[in-house]
Formats: structure tokens, sequence, C-alpha cells
DNA sequence: CTCGTAAATATTGTATACAATCTTGTTGAC
DNA sequence: GTCAACAAGATTGTATACAATATTTACGAG
């Protein structure tokens, strides 16, 4: 566990984007409090921090939950994923360093070996990393933050995408299309392949999201 | 004062956002705290907020200061912004709705009055209102949300930019091609025309480092 | 038995007390 | 007079105590 109290935000953050922490789940003062070993002061405040990133949502006096968009939020929030992503795309094709390009066609690689074994698990891993590289190449240190903490954001809702059937496959050949129109220098198509890419998983995810509401409905 | 620690989240970030407080500000807690009647843990908890938005800056032990980021971030900034504007116009100019074209349409008339009269503050005060309306024109209310957060971090820095010579005539004629291009519905044009008219490059570039210089002399 | 109401309990919000760290001012050597 | 070392003061970080609000449980009327 890092030092202070901006040390177990890192730490939510990650039960968050790993699924160790469900959306909506309630995340109670005391229980953090003492899982860290401190008082309730800095819990709070790191609460107040996840709260303003908008991974946590804070209710008066009914305590903090772990976020949970209904799926028009979620469609809005993969859209505006898009964008970001086909700007870092757009600005590595012009920008592209062969430091980035040597990292970006790595960390390829290792997506397509996660998708050949067809492990969805590494894949998310290794996906998470390729898109990384790539908003580093960007070579706009605020895009690739911003693009971070809404990746991040995201990541719980990502991962359940990645277990319908194929995604992986079909994810790997965008993921080439991508790097060939970046390595080309040809940013209209780098921005237009890297939008496309996440718009499908909005969508696909939103009708997932959609299902099983229907489904929960009729349960209930 | 508004309700709860919220409430001075909000006031603080008006103070920034005006120039009351300037960049590089320290915000010391106990002033802060007798300020608003209160004791230093809800004020705490107000800058943890407005410190995960980027608005301040903690470093420990050694109090809080309004973010003075630092040229070269300041332009990566204002590049995403012109991305997240005009992603703003390209929704707005597919989906406009009449009664967003009203919107739009009003304040595009009172940025008008402004810059004819020659007010830097008050065209200061219906730029904001302008952009404003074209956000939520994007019928995306994430992203209406995320331009509006990244706005209010510019605001210091833009308001300085309006002060540059003709620069609210310029301005003015911009917004006009904007306004056209969204009711036009021409989605490619609104995007650039937004684009182009936040993002800062050439000589505007020299102007926002010129009178960051004379910002960081009244600080001091 | 069901529903509404109210007391009991639990949880969050705020204030205060104390500990840890930084900043400032003083003293003294050179 | 300048600089370093140290002490005094100021400020932030954390823990605890108390107040305000929400949730749960118990009880009684119908």
């Amino acid at each position: 566990m890092a030092k202070g109290a901006a040390g177990f935000v890192a730490t939510l953050e990650d039960d968050i984007a790993t699924g160790r922490l469900l959306p909506g789940a309630r995340l109670d003062e005391v229980s953090l409090a003492s899982r860290f070993g401190v008082s309730r002061t800095p819990v709070r405040e790191a609460l107040q921090q996840l709260s303003a990133q908008g991974l946590v949502e804070i209710r008066p006096y009914r305590g903090a939950i772990v976020s949970s968009p209904d799926p028009r939020k979620l469609m809005e929030m993969f859209e505006v994923m898009a964008e970001l992503e086909a700007m870092c795309g757009r600005l590595a094709a012009r920008r592209l360093t062969p430091e980035h390009e040597t990292n970006i066609r790595q960390n390829l690689s290792a997506c397509a070996q996660a998708a050949e074994i067809g492990d969805p698990d590494s894949y998310y891993f290794e996906n998470e990393r390729f898109h990384r590289a790539i908003y580093a190449a960007s070579a706009n240190a605020f895009l690739e933050e911003q693009a971070l903490t809404l990746h991040k954001r995201l990541s719980p809702f990502r991962r359940l995408q990645l277990r319908v059937r194929n995604r992986l496959g079909v994810s790997q050949r965008e993921h080439e299309a991508i790097v060939s129109a970046i390595v080309a220098g040809d940013s209209k198509a780098a921005a237009r392949e890297l939008r496309q890419h996440v718009i499908v998983q909005g969508e696909r995810f939103a009708d997932l999201i959609a299902s099983l509401e229907l489904q929960s409905r009729q349960t209930a």
C-alpha cells in the first residue's frame, strides 16, 4: 500500500477497474478505514477524489457507491472515448517517434499472442497496454492523461465486452489496421479506425446492458 | 453559500475561473475555513475534489495552490479542448433541435453586442454562454460535462487571450462561421471551424506566453 | 397478517485535538 | 556581512469525538 491518502486512491481505482469492486457496490467508510489501517478521515478524502473523477458516486448522508452509469450515459462515454482515441491516433500518426513505434508494435504482437490463445483475461491486459502505447505516442501528455482517466472509468464495462464470441479476433484485426495507419503516417485513417474500434465496443456493450436489464426486469 | 462541502467547491471554482484567485495563489485551509464559516475538515475535502479535477495542486505538507500549468501543458490542454469542442460542433450539426438552435442564436447575438461595444469582460461572459450552448446542443450529456470541466480549467487563460487587440472581432467572425455550419447541418465544417477557433497556434501562442508572464508577475 | 409509525441503530458529516512536516527567524562561526 | 545550524512557529495530515441524517427494527392499529 502506498503512502499517504493518495495511496489508496490508486488501490481503489484498481479494484474498480479490475472488477473486484463492481458498479453499484457500497463503499463503507469504516470498512475501508480498517482495511487500510487508518481512520475515516483519509478514506473520505480518497472518496472525494474518486467522486470528482467520476469513478464513485457520493450520495449525501447515504454513502458512496461505485458509479454505475445507465446504458445511455455509457454510450455517451464510449462516444467521447472514441473521439479521444481518434485524436491520439491522429497525433500519433503525425508525430510518431521510433521509440513509440517499437512500443506500439511490441504491444500489438503481445495482443496477437493473447488473441491466438483465446484467453480474454490476458487479452484484456495486453489490450490495455496497447491502447496506452497509442495514448503515449500522441506526444500530448495532457491528452494521454485524459484518455487514461476515461479508459479507467470504462474498464469495468470493457472487460465484460471481450467475453462476447469472436470479439477477440475482430478486435485484433482492427488493431492491425490501426497500427498500419499510424505507421504509414495516415492521420485520417488512424483516427477513423480508432474511432470505429471504440464505438463498436460501446454499441455492443450498450446492447449487452440493455438485454441484462430486460432480463432482470423479467425476473423481478 | 450553498449547502454542504460541495457548496464551496463551486465557489472556489468560480473564484479561479473569474481570476479572483490567480494561478499560483496559495489556498490556506484555515483562511478558507473561516471564510466559509466551517472547520478545516470540509475545506480539505473540497480541495481534494478540486485537486482531482486539476484546478488545484496539493503538495504534501506544503499546502494547496491554484494550478499554473506551464506553457507546454497549456498548449496541450487547448489542443484537447479544441477537439472536444469540434466534437460538440460535429454532433450539434447532426442533432440540432429548434430549442438548441434558438439558444445558440441568442447567445451569438449577445456576443455580437459585446464585441461591438468592445468590452472584453462582457464578451468573456457571453462567449462562455455561447460555447456552453454548443456543448448542450451536442445532445451528449457526458461530453457536455467534460467540455465544461476543461473549459473551467482553461478559463483563467482564455480570459487573458481576449485582451489581445482585435481578438474580439476575429473571435466573433469565427462564431458566425461556426453557427452557420451547425445550422446548415455541415458537421465537418462545424468541427473544423470550432477546432480552429479554440486551438492556440502561431501568433496566438506568443500572445499567450506574453500574457502568462504578466499574470505571474501579479502573483509574485 | 399488513401497513404505518416511532424508537433504536448505524452511517455519514463536521469539529476539535494531536502528530508530523515544513517554514521562518535567530544565533553564532567564520 | 554571509551562511549554516537550530529552535520556534506555522501549517498540513490524521485520529477521535460529537452532531446530523438515514436505515432498520419493533410495535401497535386496523
